[in-house]
DNA sequence: GCATTGCAGCTTCCATGGAAGATGGTAGCT
DNA sequence: AGCTACCATCTTCCATGGAAGCTGCAATGC
């Protein structure tokens, strides 16, 4: 955890709660993998390093547990959560169902709102395209991701946001490596097209279907992959 | 809060934290309206009720709001949470796509299992038809739950069962009112009975639609209904 | 050699007190 | 009268200490 917490302190700005800032520096920290999957800290240890008292740290892990980061064992210390094959598949199994239903409630926007959120859509996807003709994979995978994030965000359905947010959280670090280990990536490019096309033209079921055609390929093709890899954990 | 902590710590048997059994306490008095919304509390008065110190009652607190039941106010308190139309309508969405998701994953579970939850799901939809038959209203509400609940539980994601947890809990008090303000029920039966029959067949798609369908008619019918009455929080 | 028991060191859990912040009413000023 | 500034009071926020519980190891008994 570089520098404690001033960083993200000073990022956020404005009075974020001592709690806040402590979840904020845990959560990247497990996100970027300085802890690694089953190690065990102690709140102590913990608020030691990050420069406030055991309380805060205790409330942030309680979040972080809600989330499904970490457990807290009672009266035993804090593990940071591994994901098993099954939790990438159930990852996938929610966002393949929201974002299906995200896609049909764009679809079902007012025209301004419609054709602007397909701009951004394939303003991101032209990014992708870019990046992959540049060879610039940690590029593509940004705006990939930047791209599926619109789509959640402007469907309205802040519950939907939320639900992807979580999911999101604890499946970064499983990204971060299947990024690496696919074989070849320039299909997306066609079938975001076809979802952004959908909800430009406003046919919901369209782009539901392509949405959620989007996110099954995506399943089927990265799940044998783990799954061959042999990872039990990660 | 009839009784305090005291009546949860004996359900629970199992050496259940003072935050637990708090946490416990206040979401049931939550949904059971003994807090009526925009309700303001402090955690002080509510830890003197309960009879514990304000620590447990700030993390069961916390949690809560993590769900969407309260909002901890910086300085200011706790308050219940109202719901709005726009918030139903949202939670809908939620159950459309989750539930749709969940029966899919149902029709493909192996057969064995597959016709066990059909068969249970076939008995909580007879006792809705006998409780209907009596008039009995919060029986047929009770079952319905039970088959929406044995529905998520056992299509094998822990995720969506949480996730329908959570959304459950937020619309309970709204589920309880609008059971009592729709004209008609009966054409529920049919409709969970499409959905059985899919998933003992193994027909995932078809399993998928008819989930769909009976979420997407309960909102369509349920959404004006709520507006017309006016409802501006519940 | 093997099982059991006791203990030391760790952990969380919960209570409590002080500090800082937000609010609403009142007094004083223009 | 209307507006501002202040202050009493209530709240959460966070630090800290004591109590209880879990674990692993060593010492003991068989």
């Amino acid at each position: 955890m570089p520098g404690g917490l001033k960083a993200i302190e000073q990022a956020g700005d404005r009075a974020l709660s001592l709690v806040d800032s402590a979840y904020a520096a845990l959560k990247q920290a497990i996100r970027e993998s300085v802890f690694a999957p089953g190690y065990q800290a102690s709140a102590g240890e913990l608020a030691l390093r990050l420069g406030v008292s055991r309380t805060p740290v205790h409330e942030a892990a309680l979040r972080l547990q809600e989330e499904g980061l970490v457990r807290i064992l009672p009266k035993r210390g804090i593990v940071i959560c591994a994901l098993a094959p099954d939790d990438i598949r159930e990852i996938y199994e929610v966002l393949i169902a929201i974002e299906a239903g995200a896609a049909e409630l764009a679809a079902n926007l007012p025209e301004v709102e419609r054709f602007a959120l397909a701009d951004d859509l394939q303003l991101e996807t032209d990014r992708m395209e870019q990046a992959l003709a540049a060879g610039d994979l940690t590029g593509w995978g940004r705006a990939d991701e930047a791209f599926h994030r619109i789509l959640v965000e402007r469907c309205g359905n802040r519950r939907f946001m939320r639900i992807i947010q979580t999911v999101n959280d604890q499946s970064h670090r499983a990204r971060m490596l299947t990024l690496r280990l696919r074989p070849r990536l320039p299909i997306s490019g066609a079938e975001h097209r076809a979802t952004i096309d959908a909800i430009r033209n406003g046919m919901p079921e369209a782009a539901r279907e392509a949405a959620r055609h989007h996110r099954v390929r995506a399943r089927d093709e990265l799940l044998p992959l783990i799954e061959s890899v042999g990872l039990r954990h990660l």
